[in-house]
DNA sequence: AATGAATGAGATTTCATTCAT
DNA sequence: CATGAATGAAATCTCATTCAT
């Protein structure tokens, strides 16, 4: 039983570390001494796990892409209701995209998009969410809970209207008032702001 | 009558291709020279005009936000009805934030956070999109058009969703496809996906 | 009159001081800290007046094939004889190449052929000194001194032969030494060796 | 009958590498990195056989010598004419060259001119080079075939037009044409390029 | 008002070498 | 024997900033 087995690796640790550094500092502004200083170790250090900066920034984006998606299927499954699950599905996302901010920062920075498994990244997440909402919607219509004219475009209204949830969490809004502001949006969502006539 | 009144000053000159360059590349990945190249000016000379390079950028954030508030504003009084407001405000904001990248992406940038003259932009241009916001709801439910419990949380919520559409732009979605998605977001927004019983 | 005139700019005093680190240390072994130390400047001032390190190098060879073949050029044609233009010809260049070492090991390292530059420098000058020979052999026939089968062919020995001088300056074998040798090998080369029957 | 007897020995392995990849990229641009990859060992492993990377280089420079100088006596002592024999050197001399770059090389190169043991090899082998002439030339005299004025003076001219063989071969001179070039300075060497009078 | 020149500080990366196992 | 891991030292290169003119 060695310490490594606690360390899980020194090639992980460096990536949880990398992870918490882009994060706060973005990629251009966090320094492999940075890394390294951070582990206790030797600049040089980080090149015996990485070939170069971007293939540790490479790995940070994938384990995050990894883990959201993964966090979101289990949390909207566990849901039974259609609305409860979409619900499941905005809110999981938010927490993960607090924890997962390189992931989601990967998609914005411009000169970031020069690297191509961030493009591919960016459409393979955005290809799943669409599906998931879509199944969302139509199990929600099979139960006869939801109706709309076009299930795919109201998918992609509703998907542009949750990365503005990305967009909050970067100013650290309270947990509470979010999830405030989540029920307010979905009761929008759900029900409109127009006046029902009749 | 001076060259420089053609050139409407050097100083505004390097605001406007600081502009276009911080947009394209990001803060920390244009550097001094990029922009004085495109000048055709000497690195140096940008020194005379702006005390360092965060001086420039913060000239940038400022100028883009007065001219997004002006154009929304702009924009929403020119129409009548709440439904056409809310509509007007979503579409210029989006198309002013495609030309104003680094406003939208000042806020965003954990690094670019640590300056003041930053959140202050950004605080206060939250509270006039939230002001604004509420003025069409209200404006809405004066005219017996909009319903909703709470105005300032429904506002809070659209305001959310709406910068969900900011996030779009960064990929270059054709105008085309995103007033299609704008007008079922609307549609969402207005009339909800629950089915209306009875 | 100012001091630069008698520096006679800072970028040739680069080359200079690079042609002779070059020269004694090889391209690998030299640094650009060993360059700026010599000049009394910062590493990174180097960097204003060349791209990179390669570029040094390039212009260093540049230069050395310019005043190798001026040097040579001029002392063949002070010569009256075939014979003593060939060995002005010898003789000029195997000066010259001691001074432009660079040039010359430009040639022969495998990795510095990756350059571009290098080949075509190589290619250049090997035409350049096969033309010299040619017309100086021709020049020699026609005044009824020399004769041979094949006067290309000639020349791309004698060429051949005459590589064999850079290999020794490399030692630095002492001018007279190398006078004494030159006289014996335009000996054997007017003369051969065989005996002449009858 | 261990696997090292099919092996050889790894000592000899890894000298039989670092020999061509010194050959390809020279001393400085070679990387025990690299050795170790062609051989599919550990980095590490490569010091429990050489206390560094220039003890791998004598090694190699050793190696090559010995093996040149009995390449050459073998081609030599299978001629019978002086004339036949100093082709056979020549060409032997080169084909071994080819294969043996890195003896040629460090004998170039300025700063590996620093290891005692190149200085050393180079003087024991021009020693012996300049032995084998000498030897042919008196061989020719005896035989009647040559006549020249100083034996030692024309071996060493011939020794430095052969080493312009060297540097031929730097550049993949197709053997043919190599082979022609070689004829055309025998009959330099032996015959002169002057007109013989009457 | 403008700039050529220069630089300090720091970033990324490379590599020979060591050491514990 | 062999090697995974680690690192010091150094190399190349970048860039915001200053300064004299």
């Amino acid at each position: 039983m060695k310490e490594q087995a606690i360390e899980k690796g020194k090639k992980e640790q460096i990536i949880k570390i990398a992870q918490e550094l882009f994060a706060r500092f973005g990629f251009a502004k966090t320094t492999i001494e940075d890394i390294a200083r951070s582990l206790r170790m030797a600049k040089a250090s980080i090149y015996y796990y990485f070939r170069n900066k971007e293939a540790i920034y490479e790995e940070v984006i994938k384990k995050e892409g990894r883990i959201t998606k993964d966090e979101i299927i289990k949390a909207v499954s566990e849901q039974e209701t259609p609305q409860q699950k979409l619900k499941a599905y905005i809110l999981t996302r938010f927490r993960a995209f607090k924890k997962m901010a390189n992931y989601y920062t990967a998609f914005k920075e411009e000169y970031l998009k020069n690297y191509s498994f961030v493009i591919e990244a960016r459409n393979r997440y955005r290809e799943f969410e669409l599906n998931l909402i879509k199944n969302i919607l139509n199990y929600g219509i099979k139960r006869g809970e939801f109706e709309m004219e076009d299930v795919d475009l109201t998918a992609e209204a509703i998907l542009t209207a949750m990365n503005g949830f990305e967009y909050q969490f970067t100013f650290d809004t309270p947990e509470e008032e979010l999830e405030r502001n989540l029920d307010t949006l979905l009761n929008v969502l759900f029900r409109g702001i127009e006046k029902r006539k009749g």
